[in-house]
DNA sequence: TAGATTGTTAATCGATTAACAATC
DNA sequence: TAGATTGTTAATCGATTAACAATC
């Protein structure tokens, strides 16, 4: 760390670190099911599927929550992570798209177990108004402004077919979004301040393949 | 590169750009179906979403297959990033748990069109032995023995509950799957040669949860 | 105190980027 | 030839890792 003062408690979290905090929060969690209240670097280390070298520069910038010769307490360490990820309340959230992809996101329990809401489930399709997917209306796209002023939404999913996303995106921008959540097969443009992350399957089964395909020409592991 | 032998046609390749390969596979293909027969990297990296620089590198480790003062032939270069990727055929998949994901999962139409076919869909529970979905049927989780010896399947897809995948991973493994894409939120133990990649709806949303609050707090972009 | 384990340092490794020589 | 654009170099930046001093 560069220099920080009292005040901005965490700054400069590296983006590889800021991706594997959620990690650490669920082996946590898990650890906290368990029963275990208190763990080593290296049993969390194992938990999370990282080294342990790893884990402790991790946790490094978020501050000195461990003690040496010790552990870390499992309940404060979470609540501390939560706190860094922005995770103790919980997040509103939008879904646009409810076909096959967004019927099963609806349906996720680990948003709730995780600090989102799922305020609305928008479709363009005005004939789907009214219909129910895991308890909540389905309502038409177009609603979308009053429902993300009227919620405080920060952060949209997208599930429809890729020809839609850029257009559903430009429409989430406008109305005050600033992130997004593309698990549309397309390339987003956004303007600066938006962020996107995308989830791709094909691109998952790609690098796979393209790992596997050396491996059956017996190259070295 | 360090050194090559003709027969080695390509090798070395980072971690990184293997994960963008896909990503100009997609972009050259959408360039394609826009009648555009010759790009410039410049062009090409727009419409992949990254800056030219790293497109004209990650192709370097391919080999030479543009032409200087022109730039690259769309379909040929297309099909030498399939050919490296080894999507030029198809890979047998299967899937495992045929929730709500799963669902999702059998319908996605990407996977045909992008070098994958979906041999089989198996679920734990017996009693939806024979359900059909996207025109797969589904069968007993106990088959897949049979069913990856039969077909060579390489690749297997998790989408079942967190609890239930590392017994479906240890069983994909035991029966010679080496590559599994895990949609369960849960971390996998493998033996070493062994793939996993995991998609985590809850991870993506926590991190851009982070830095949504950060935004929030008035923090410089 | 002796043993254990954190938090930090410093070295290494890998990825990105800008610039430009090569060359069509 | 002149203009354009690739493929490569080298500098920079960020991430990982091992080792260990600090300290409970």
């Amino acid at each position: 760390m560069t220099s920080r003062t009292p005040t901005d408690s965490a700054r400069d979290i590296p983006e590889a670190t800021v991706a594997r905090l959620p990690v650490y929060l669920r082996a946590l969690t898990s650890l906290t099911e368990q029963g275990i209240a208190t763990c080593s670097s290296e049993e969390l280390a194992t938990a999370a599927g990282v080294n342990s070298a790893k884990l402790r520069k991790d946790l490094s910038y978020l501050g000195s929550y461990g003690t040496r010769g010790v552990g870390y307490d499992v309940d404060y360490l979470r609540y501390q992570i939560a706190r860094e990820i922005g995770v103790t309340q919980d997040w509103p959230v939008v879904i646009v798209g409810i076909g096959n992809l967004g019927h099963a996101l609806a349906n996720f329990s680990g948003f709730r177990s995780r600090g989102f809401r799922v305020v609305a489930l928008l479709d363009a399709d005005p004939a789907r108004k009214g219909e129910e997917v895991a308890g909540i209306e389905v309502r038409p796209f177009d609603e979308i402004d009053t429902i993300v002023r009227e919620n405080g939404v920060a952060i949209g999913v997208i599930a429809t077919p890729a020809h839609a996303a850029q257009d559903v995106a430009d429409r989430m921008v406008a109305c005050g979004i600033s992130s997004i959540l593309n698990f549309a097969p397309t390339v987003l443009t956004v303007p600066p301040g938006v962020d996107v992350r995308k989830v791709d399957l094909s691109i998952e089964l790609q690098i796979l393949a393209y790992h596997e395909q050396r491996k059956a020409h017996g190259e070295p592991l």
